[in-house]
DNA sequence: TTGAAAGCGCTAACAG
DNA sequence: CTGTTAGCGCTTTCAA
């Protein structure tokens, strides 16, 4: 660009001062209607644009808000691989933060003190948080004034934060009945990471209950974890199935991921699923419908998760005094061709 | 926050001006070792961070690359959806752009002229254009001063920018080169869309390219177009395949996620693959190792053409004056099980 | 080597 | 209703 126009040409070209044309830009009604339109012509004629940047100075509000991504090792590659979760997320936030006007800035928390930093450097207007929140920065982000919407974490300190959940306990609990239900006894359960994924702790909970309920004692050697959600993980865990632990029937796995590189290794092996095995997944991404046989799973609306966690932190940000929400969306049972009666 | 802590609260802390702080804290090497030392404890002491918003302004630098992505429909879920692509870009980008310094805002382009407005109005650094480029963003973007890198693009204006890519036409020679080499002659090429995407007529410039050097004869009767990258189209496309053209014995699909779609329709009229089709993909996504059967496809490195694309615009930031650069990236054919010789 | 002062572009009391 | 003015927090001449 050559030359920016700023407030004041617009001002001089309309014969007004700069605060006028502020007041009009910002709607504050103390204009009379015929400078206003002079002062709008004059904005259309020079093709002005506000300059955000001096805006957010001013009003010390940046319009922007931050999605911080739980980081695993250095890129956020290991979270976006094999995996649709995040991308369906920040679609759905994407969609609702432009519809408002804000712009979306991302980052992955290199470490607990860089992603405070960044809040704050940056004038972030409001924080989303996905997935496991550091302990440490509990206390130093609750003296932040700005919200701060904490995504599938469950944490004790959730409650002083909006909170948007999925009903993870409930989808271990349905999955794992439809396995019940079918005859299985010896079912597995396969998490991503049963300490640091919170939300793998909530559907573990919810297989133990259904279990119990069915008079069937929860057993510690049928609990596999495995590091990262991916198809490899999956894979490799289905092969230790096939050689350790050959009373195993049924898998309840923590993401379609896991479920279907699991699928793979027993079918390589000669295994028949449904018939050898009966395997569930968690999320339903669009390939489970595709692979053979279609995968059974608890299918959750990630993208709407994003569209309701952005419109919290920007209700949040436009009404400073709204009340904690702590949303909890729901699960269904989907049932295709990878679960079978137990022979 | 109660009181953010600013340049002067430091000044006052160390007994020094603002000025100074400024000097240290921007490597200007004007002031003595010993007051650089009392400015460096103060801010240490106070645990100041300075605000890039003022920094921005002043600087008119906001340390912010942009990425834009194309929108098809309203959102980015059709971008995201069954499509790994973007998301591997996307962590490359992001993973060069944090070490360097810099945050990443991302925008689906809702119009032309919004996204104009958005890269001047928001300060943004450089930015990062992927796929498609509005033809009449073209005069208007060459105006701004801040680089711009395209990738994918395939346009007349490509040479006025950055531009990455992969080699897609070779990708297309390569794959159509395996099917011919298996005996096949009757191979339909399956594009996302011959017009709108510049990568997938490249791919079809290869395919063809391919054909002739065999002495087949290409013909538009094996040439398809599907509206998104997504497995329901090539599910249906597959069938669609089953009924109007018989003759086909196998496909070359510009993506994987395709080709899965079209594989799965295919066997589920009982066709078996590779034996009555063989089909080969385009990207090589981890799911295609573990489709039933392994599909070949031409595999690119899409973390790396982030990274590229990232380092580009950031050379380009920092050294104003730097040479455009045109990188294409490699392609390999990967063959699995989804291909084999003509019966 | 240091600091005062004038911006960067916009907003918001406050006066008129 | 409109304009003057003093910031927002940092940078950067320029003079001392």
């Amino acid at each position: 660009m050559g030359e920016k126009i700023t407030i004041r040409d617009v001002a001089k070209h309309a014969g007004v001062s700069a605060a006028s044309v502020s007041y009009v830009l910002n709607g504050i009604n103390k204009v009379s209607d015929e400078t206003k339109e002079r002062i709008l012509t004059a904005v259309k004629e020079l093709n002005y644009e506000p300059n955000l940047t001096a805006v957010s100075l001013s009003k010390q509000k940046s319009n922007m808000i931050g999605v911080m991504f739980p980081l695993t090792d250095d890129s956020l590659s290991t979270i976006f691989k094999d995996n649709h979760y995040y991308s369906e997320m920040i679609s759905g936030i994407e969609y609702v933060i432009r519809k408002h006007g804000y712009d979306l800035v991302i980052s992955g928390a290199s470490s607990p003190a860089d992603c405070l930093k960044w809040i704050r450097t940056r004038n972030i207007d409001g924080l989303l948080f996905l997935g496991a929140f550091p302990h440490r920065l509990y206390e130093k982000m609750k003296a932040l004034s700005n919200p701060i919407v904490l995504v599938d974490t469950y944490e004790r300190y959730e409650r002083d934060y909006h909170h948007i959940s999925v009903d993870d306990e409930y989808g271990g609990y349905l999955a794992t009945t439809h396995l019940v239900n079918l005859g299985h006894k010896e079912i597995a359960f396969v998490a991503h990471h049963l300490v640091n994924s919170p939300v793998d702790k909530k559907r573990y909970i919810g297989y133990e209950k259904a279990l119990k309920e069915a008079g069937i004692t929860p057993s510690k050697t049928f609990v596999f974890e495995v590091n990262e959600s991916s198809f490899d993980n999956g894979y490799n865990l289905g092969n230790k199935l096939l050689q350790d632990h050959k009373d195993i029937r049924a898998v309840f796995a923590s993401s379609d991921t896991l479920a279907l590189g699991i699928m793979k290794a027993l079918q390589e092996k000669g295994k028949k699923i449904p018939q050898d095995y009966s395997i569930v997944g968690f999320d339903d991404i669009t390939f489970s419908s595709y692979a053979s046989p279609s995968l059974t799973t608890i299918r959750q609306d990630v993208f709407n998760k994003g569209v309701v966690a952005a419109t919290s932190v920007i209700q949040a940000i436009e009404h400073r005094f709204s009340t904690l929400q702590h949303v909890k969306l729901s699960v269904e049972l989907i049932i295709r061709d990878s679960t079978a009666k137990r022979r």
